[in-house]
DNA sequence: TCTATATATTCGACCATCCGAATACATGAT
DNA sequence: ATCATGTATTCGGATGGTCGAATATATAGA
């Protein structure tokens, strides 16, 4: 049982993040955070084709963020892991403070 | 003061991420977890070339997730925000995680 | 078997990112 | 002004990701 070696797993963590670091992957996984959905469902929800939706699942099921269930002639689609949304919020955390940062200097600093 | 819109927080959620899913940028940011550095120290502790980590503090700087404070001819690079580290820490459970999970299960089925 | 619905894939074009190598720029000291 | 050190940028090529459009595959039912 080959242990991947310390530039192994950082190789693997950096595939797991970029497979998060995509914008409607973002909102996939938002969406299936909030209700597991198959495809069809989560393509009406976010406004997106089918198969582009399909695709990003792919990408997803492969780093094993998703999970799926066959449900007759549908799939539905699940989060794996909800540590994920953890994750995402706290980047988003981070994003708002720099941003309210940012427009807090603009207007000490530049007031138009 | 233009809010941005939903999916304009999308769009920069998605680039904050994408700015931290690369394997290099992940160990920089590791190693400014650990202790703020320059470059040349940088540079040396992770071997790499000179040029690429810079190269890479320009991306992490324009996301300002790291800070950066001359000192002398020299710029000591910080890390912005610990809960960054927190994220990556939140990814690697999840991979790590899953890597067991896919283990215990070969061990389990196809014992070999 | 034939149809309808749901899901997945392929193709080609386009765009972004990464790297190594070389070089430019900035700062402090002599 | 010149030099040494530390930092940043540019160039070219290679790689890889994304999309729309069209198509292929799978499942359930008649």
């Amino acid at each position: 049982m080959s242990q991947p070696a310390a530039k192994e797993i950082n190789l693997l963590h950096a595939n797991l993040c970029r497979a998060v670091a995509d914008p409607k992957r973002i909102l996939i996984l938002y969406a299936l955070d909030e209700q597991s959905r198959n495809v069809t469902a989560l393509a009406d929800s976010l406004r997106m084709p089918q198969p582009t939706v399909s695709r990003h699942l792919r990408v997803l099921r492969q780093q094993a963020l998703v999970t799926t269930e066959r449900e007759g002639a549908s799939v539905t689609y699940a989060l794996a892991d909800r540590r994920i949304i953890e994750a995402l919020d706290l980047m988003r955390q981070v994003m708002n403070d720099a941003l309210r940062q940012r427009s807090d200097w603009l207007l000490q600093e530049g007031g138009s």
